[in-house]
DNA sequence: TAGTGGTCTAGACCACCTC
DNA sequence: AGGTGGTCTAGACCACTAG
């Protein structure tokens, strides 16, 4: 019954493993090729092309002549960077918090149900809150959820724990999809986010995939004036940029 | 003076050279790992690491019983993908034209001196343009480039290339930075994209880097009813996806 | 049948870090 | 001095593809 997979691909799920379910936290040590070579019964380049692997893929962090060590959550990825508005605010250093104004099940219609590739009148829920960051109003998330996925997604307070964080606390996720968009917004979402009349909206519309499923579409209205999405980008092949990863365009207020 | 560099890392520039040159071209046959042995004098494994590894990073892809032949230009860099908007537009099967509203000499101000990590007064050329997808306006480039990177600058004729297309012709570009914001447009450019009043415009501004050093500084406005930024995200560690692998500008027809 | 990539092994040498 | 990662070698077996 072995899975016909190869042996350094075992050895990166067996160390993925541990650290999803937390047995290995960031800046733990991960074990050497040697100890793997021990254990795990093959030979050092099986094992270092699975740490070395897992090294290209932003996992573990490997210093010659210390050690392996799994990487800092935050650098690790970027979907998550972009999913969660919760950590993205405490790693600038700021406070969150929200307010839930609607919690509740509905039935998919039209462009929800085909978003979520679902049948007419598909239990799903529907959860619309506001983010603050220090108190000042930063999104509007919008979010429908299949019911059948979090079944339990009405009982959540979604004040302690945001949407994202629970849903990826359900199952990771294994796809994103966005788009961005500027518009002009309705007269509801410019009141939540408390902004003047004539400013823009930067608006992500996300839809994410769990198991090969779309299991949420989301709507993320954002004030112009008060934020803006970042990148930063490397060509394929390019050495990873170890801490300047996170250069950021300096003030450019226009 | 051997440099001092990896055996696979300098099969990988050979094989990147030949491509880089056109030497190369797509589809076209790369040295298989036993004829790279022989000719490089190297183990037939890291002749595999090196084949492996710009299949991983998509410079090339392999086929078990077949051989190693180089990837599809379109499907290779996201970097290049999301730079040129001519290419974007050629994509998607439309036709792209442009208009050169300015072409000159300027000495980097405040703010592009600063973003571009020169001193004050460095000659530095502005290119303001606008590009069009069927004749409709769609992009306004306002762009920066350090004179000492493209002194030939004034003399290219931007109706035939993009300043992009021209830009990475000189040196591939190895960093990109940007943020994109919703902001509204001030009346010249809402003039130049054709846009009504109270229309927002999503406006992406990037720095590019070469040798690294920034010598590209951009601001484009996009017009919102018309535009949007997709994305399409994977998680590190997951298998490559062959075609929607696309990070990709799309028009957005609401 | 010969060639290809995919994988694996059991050694090896080196530079580096820590003790 | 001993452990670590970084690299390289010279073999090997396999599944697949082609002529």
């Amino acid at each position: 019954m072995s899975a016909a997979k190869p042996r350094y691909q075992e050895l990166k799920d067996f160390i993925i493993a541990k650290i999803s379910s937390g047995e290995l936290q960031p800046a733990d040590r991960v074990p050497s090729e040697n100890e793997l070579v021990e254990s795990k019964r093959v030979s050092r380049m099986t094992a270092n092309r699975a740490l070395r692997e897992l090294n290209d893929e932003g996992y573990v962090e490997r210093v010659a002549g210390r050690g392996t060590f799994v990487s800092d959550y935050r650098s690790r990825s970027d979907l998550l960077e972009v999913q969660n508005i919760a950590e993205e605010i405490a790693r600038r250093g700021n406070t969150h918090s929200s307010r839930v104004l609607r919690q509740s099940q509905q039935h998919a219609r039209g462009e929800i149900a085909k978003a979520l590739h679902v049948d007419q009148g598909t239990a799903i829920f529907h959860l619309l809150l506001v983010h603050f960051e220090n108190n000042v109003p930063i999104q509007v998330e919008d979010r429908h959820v299949l019911a059948s996925f979090a079944p339990d997604c009405l009982e959540q307070d979604f004040d302690v724990v945001t949407p994202s964080g629970y849903l990826t606390g359900i199952a990771p996720l294994q796809e994103a999809e966005q788009a961005v968009r500027a518009v002009m917004p309705n007269e509801a979402v410019r009141k939540y986010l408390e902004m003047d009349t004539g400013e823009a909206c930067l608006v992500v519309i996300r839809r994410t995939w769990t198991k090969g499923r779309p299991v949420t579409f989301s709507r993320l209205h954002h004030p112009g004036s008060r934020y803006e999405l970042t990148g930063h980008y490397t060509p394929p092949g390019s050495p990873r940029t170890p801490s300047s990863h996170v250069v950021q365009l300096e003030k450019l207020r226009q």
